[in-house]
DNA sequence: CTTAAAATCTGGACACTGTCTAGTTTATAA
DNA sequence: TTATAAACTAGACAGTGTCCAGATTTTAAG
């Protein structure tokens, strides 16, 4: 099977494959084309042929990445359809999780590597969905009185920013040692929810 | 003046405003040493006598941000000393309009383009005292009952968090069209500190 | 004031990058 | 079977960060 034939068969798979592990290995600033194509076993132009540029090869890590996101992010949250308040909470550790196993996945995600993500439809598609369903539970937290009421899309937006902005702070190293040694992420993240919630503190 | 001497007499500032200016011009992306040479009208390899590397330039163009960031930051707030409430209102307008005014320079104050920021004193010294300064308006605003009792350090990562989170999430292009034409960036942003505050709404 | 040392700057080099182009091989379909 | 398209190679180019040897200027020591 793996006899080398001048067609790969599936490249475009296995270059966005190899562009997750050098990421995971090298970071964002070791991703080359030319390095994922030799990883790929193809020549230094043959990612052209599937990808129109480094930005589309990124968009695509990217995508996979949302589409990664969302499946963990349903797989903890579904379980809970009864308890929004616990969905929120298993939605938010799992975002937070995501980021901490997945840093530089994450990185490309969300630290504007990618330019014009509008013209990656699949992008924007993905995107879209994994918003949508934060809106979700966050609307069924206001029904339940779990949240205070208010457009879906404005509080869902609040507590994802306030989740992302602390991860992001603490993964981009802009949050000091004296804090990250006081208190371990998990209890930011509960502090940081608990803020947003009214009434009872979440477990 | 503009004599055109062999030694410039104060390359190194000179390297860091036209670093600022191409990065205001062309983005992150658009920043490299030899154009930042090329505008300040040396030889392509005359920022090493200042800076070792590329990275060191970045540390001192993030940290003449973080200067400016605390300046506006002071002189916004200070006025209000009596005023706890309007203090916090006060800095997290500053902090979102100094992110809308300087996006790139904001990029590369938070987006991890700065790998090793330990290794730049200054970076960390201006950093910290960001930092301190908003726990200082946080422990104000607990002590006048705006804010919940808690460790301020925590409480401050966590607004802190809340409004970099959202503005992240906008600059990067994370957030819909469809949320920004529905809401004003100061809507959210109020939205959001009103989750973090006890009592009646902000302003 | 002279001169040795240090700081600053130039120009050339190297490896690596993204991207383009021309041509080669394979798959597809008419 | 054959023509057309898709996939891939190899070579080139400009731009990049960084290093090096040497030239120029400033600084400081004698």
């Amino acid at each position: 099977m793996p006899s080398p034939k001048y067609h790969h068969g599936d490249l475009k798979n296995a270059l966005i494959e190899a562009g997750i592990k050098i990421l995971s290995k090298e970071g964002v600033g070791g991703l080359s084309l030319r390095k994922v194509a030799k990883r790929a076993g193809v020549s230094h132009s043959a990612p052209y042929a599937h990808f129109t540029d480094k930005q589309s090869l990124i968009a695509a890590i990217s995508t996979e990445g949302f589409k990664q996101l969302y499946a963990e992010l349903d797989a903890a949250v579904s379980p809970y359809a009864s308890d929004p308040k616990q969905q929120l909470l298993e939605g938010a550790w799992v975002y937070v999780q995501f980021a901490l196993n997945n840093r530089d996945t994450f990185h490309i995600m969300f630290s504007g590597i990618l330019e014009k993500e509008k013209d990656y439809p699949a992008f924007v598609e993905i995107s879209r969905k994994n918003f949508e369903r934060v809106v979700d539970i966050v609307r069924a937290c206001q029904d339940a009185g779990v949240l205070r009421p208010a457009p879906p899309e404005i509080m869902a937006l609040t507590v994802w920013g306030q989740l992302h902005g602390i991860i992001s702070l603490i993964l981009e190293g802009n949050v000091s040692h004296v804090i990250l040694d006081r208190f371990s992420i998990r209890e930011m993240m509960l502090f940081a929810m608990n803020q947003m919630v009214l009434g009872k503190p979440l477990s």
